[in-house]
DNA sequence: GCAAAAGTGTTACTTTTACACCCATGC
DNA sequence: GCATGGGTGTAAAAGTAACACTTTTGC
């Protein structure tokens, strides 16, 4: 028996297993030199072949909202243990042209890379894209991405979930790159590296950048335990 | 034919209008005497009957969810034209004990009122309960309660929403109230009124409290229309 | 020695905090 | 006249913003 391909990346579970009034959408940011990338899918089924789409899927009948996506990170990053976070619902009636599909957003944050990404049975191609700089996207997958930057940017002020862009050991121009890049602004390197060492969450490692063509800058990592602890104490993180 | 009794109010409705799937659910916020109070239901219907319940109910197929919600709050309260914003998605596979499905959360603030409230079809009771003393709880809706207020109190610091909660025209005095009924915190009265006075938002009237047995209050008007202006120029309410 | 980015201190200004008394009104 | 909440100012402290030059390293 033939049957429809649906959108999604469910065609190794039977139809009766799928609820087919919901997905999950996966918002997957990385960090590439100072730019803030977030990664697609070019779709190879109907509806909107050869658009790009966020990366996503329809919800298992005995299967977590956040495993469904985390499932679809995986499947297209080949990444787990990942920093994940629900947005919200996006429901419109008509936003998915063939029938009823409501989509729970997630985004995430990863250590950028370009090896190992696929693309998977659905899809022809996988890249990153510049949020500055997106094509042209399915269904409402554009607003998705509006509200879910927005999302990630009042985050990022209030909580120390930046760090999971950037390497384990990183320079503070790189830290503050990362916000620049996120938030879309600049800041003044010596007022940001004081208050950013003054809340004492990060690291000072012995260790220096290699390989690079000037002074060495020093390395940093963040420690959550270090920031649990000072978060006990009624310390909160804000930019 | 006798039809099973499903949870919600959606018995007006046929089945197949039905998005078996999902449903949404209210947080209706009150503000009772300086004291923050959510609306709730006592089930009437299984599964659960007898429990305390948010309000809520199933999504039909071509409707939005937003509408879904507002319904809800409509069926509920007679209200309509009320401030409402989702929250998020809870999906947790057993949260519903009969079969799986996902609850789209909104919040909506209201001036808070006992006349003219509606248990409805489902319900045999509706009552305001303080959210420091919530009676037990259907289903994962004590979660859904716990994440919604923090939701809130986010909100609420980040934006000029509390107004929502008065009447038309306020004293500080309640506005301070509400704040602190929120926050769970208190506040200077000169420190609180110095900086939201200063932020120009507040209309203050020619008015004064009437019927109060001490020296009378001034009273001040919320203007969205300011604050639009005021946006728009950079300004963001922070408190 | 030069290109390139790392690293660092001080001052003016703004915001936040802490704190106590007189005022207006109804009864 | 007294009980009740309304309304106000100031000073110290903390935090934020603006700003420019020296250091280290690889080539």
């Amino acid at each position: 028996m033939v049957q429809t391909k649906f959108a999604g990346s469910n065609l190794h579970f039977k139809p009766e297993d799928i609820l087919p009034s919901v997905s999950t959408d996966c918002v997957i940011f990385g960090l590439d030199n100072g730019k803030l990338k977030v990664l697609l899918l070019k779709r190879d089924i109907e509806p909107s072949r050869g658009l790009w789409a966020l990366p996503g899927g329809f919800v298992l009948d005995f299967e977590e909202l956040e495993m469904s996506a985390m499932r679809t990170l995986h499947d297209t990053t080949g990444m787990s243990n990942v920093f994940m976070e629900q947005v919200q619902a996006f429901g419109q009636v008509h936003r998915f042209p063939w029938r009823r599909v409501i989509t729970v957003v997630y985004y995430a944050l990863i250590k950028y890379r370009t090896d190992d990404l696929r693309a998977g049975p659905d899809a022809s191609e996988i890249n990153w894209f510049e949020m500055a700089d997106l094509p042209e996207l399915v269904f409402d997958h554009k607003h998705i991405l509006t509200v879910t930057l927005q999302h990630l940017q009042n985050k990022v002020r209030s909580e120390p979930i930046g760090f999971e862009l950037l390497p384990p050991k990183f320079t503070l121009t790189q830290l503050q790159e990362l916000y620049e890049a996120v938030l879309r602004t600049t800041f003044d390197t010596r007022n940001f590296r004081k208050k950013l060492l003054k809340m004492n969450l990060l690291e000072q490692l012995d260790e220096t950048q290699i390989g690079v063509a000037h002074r060495a800058a020093r390395l940093y990592r963040f420690n959550p335990n270090i920031y649990q602890k000072l978060k006990e104490k009624g310390f909160t993180f804000e930019l």
